[in-house]
DNA sequence: AGCTATTTATAAGG
DNA sequence: TCCTTATAAATAGCT
């Protein structure tokens, strides 16, 4: 009989390894097999299966059929129906912490909130866009119209030869607009004559124009693009 | 010697269990094999995991410890950092499609791509004070330039109504500038000789009225709140 | 990282 | 799904 050359394997208590060294070839040798088992459920029995374990130092491992991201995903998102603490939330652990069961209720998703990013980036293009015209309409207001900006700013710093001066353009001015007062008060009265059925108010379908373009003075760029989803890992073999 | 009663556990090749039954009794039992592992693991080596496993017939399992959600969370979050294909992106896995190794690179996090919907929402936000001003201060404009606008535009634009109002407003402000000329020659004329003929004008005393009040056309509100994260099971045994 | 004695997981059958 | 049995697979303690 030959002299035992090992003690074999020794049945542990099922705690802590207090034994850095120890517990550092357990977690290898323990994260292989979990692995392993995990890739054999999941050919056996076409499940998708992901795991994520952090290891007492920190460091990220994980294994996913067919996918890590998948799987993530369509977890997160197959439970996208409620939105709160709805009914239907027992949980259910065994004395380990284990969870198990159907999923019922609700969390937000990558898709969703990646979605709501990209209609945020929508919308706050958009409303960019429209500062920027205003910022046009603004400037451009300010610049344009030489003596109408003193009415905004009080004609007390017109001088005396200015103001001559802007007297006589607002009498031209209103020259125009009476003349134009004049025309409209023609078609509209030859308007009423050949549709008289069509009882609206005293439109005259001359609508304001307020339609400002062009480019701005400031620059405004766009911050977010799309959303790259990548994950990177190295062997750690 | 006794006659065997049971040809006890055979080697299997692991391949696709074709029979659904006896596929289904595999999925439990390796399932329940699978997260005692992870959690003699965790006990062990004091390891964070979490497990994943969707049934083939869609039923969604899950192990964390010390939750899903915690290990999740610390995962996605953890490997924020770079945000597009960078270098680094050593993805190593086995012939099972396994994937082992420290994170190295980034992925989309919930955390991530909620705080940028966050961060969205924030600039979405100035975004939209920003351009209340600018509407609050082109409506500001206009009441005060009264129908200068027009000037700009072309009074082609303006509708009867409109040419009425401008032409009431036209004459008010031939009234004050009318005014400010008179008060101009009256301060020349006393400090060419000591002030000595009061003489008015025609006295208008219709100063252009700069109405300016304050509430806008438009109300804008804000669309997105807070995002909640939750997540619900309910047991199968 | 190997080795090996032993424990643990599990296939097959009920 | 749970029990039993025989056996395959995983692994603790060493080197």
């Amino acid at each position: 009989m030959r002299k035992r050359v090992s003690m074999g394997r020794q049945k542990i208590e099922i705690k802590k390894i207090e034994n850095e060294e120890a517990r550092q070839v357990c977690f290898s040798k323990r994260r292989n097999g979990l692995f392993k088992k995990a890739s054999e459920l999941s050919t056996l029995c076409g499940a998708e299966i992901c795991i994520v374990i952090f290891s007492p130092a920190g460091k990220a491992f994980s294994f996913g059929h067919p996918s890590v991201d998948s799987v993530t995903d369509r977890f997160l998102s197959s439970a996208t129906k409620t939105n709160s603490a709805s009914a239907a939330n027992h949980a259910v652990h065994n004395q380990n912490g284990m969870k198990i069961g159907r999923i019922a209720a609700g969390s937000p998703t990558i898709r969703e909130l990646s979605r709501q990013c990209t209609e945020l980036n929508g919308m706050l293009e958009t409303e960019r866009k429209r500062r920027e015209k205003l910022e046009v309409a603004i400037v451009k207001k300010e610049n344009e119209g030489g003596f109408n900006k003193a009415i905004v700013d009080g004609i007390d710093e017109l001088n005396l030869s200015e103001l001559e001066e802007y007297e006589k353009a607002l009498l031209n001015l209103r020259g125009s607009v009476a003349e134009r007062a004049n025309q409209l008060l023609l078609e509209a009265m030859s308007h009423r004559q050949l549709q008289q059925q069509q009882q609206q108010g005293p439109h005259f379908g001359v609508p304001v124009k307020a339609e400002v373009s062009g480019v701005m003075p400031g620059a405004f760029h766009t911050l977010h693009g799309g959303f790259g989803f990548q994950r990177g890992f190295y062997s750690s073999f």
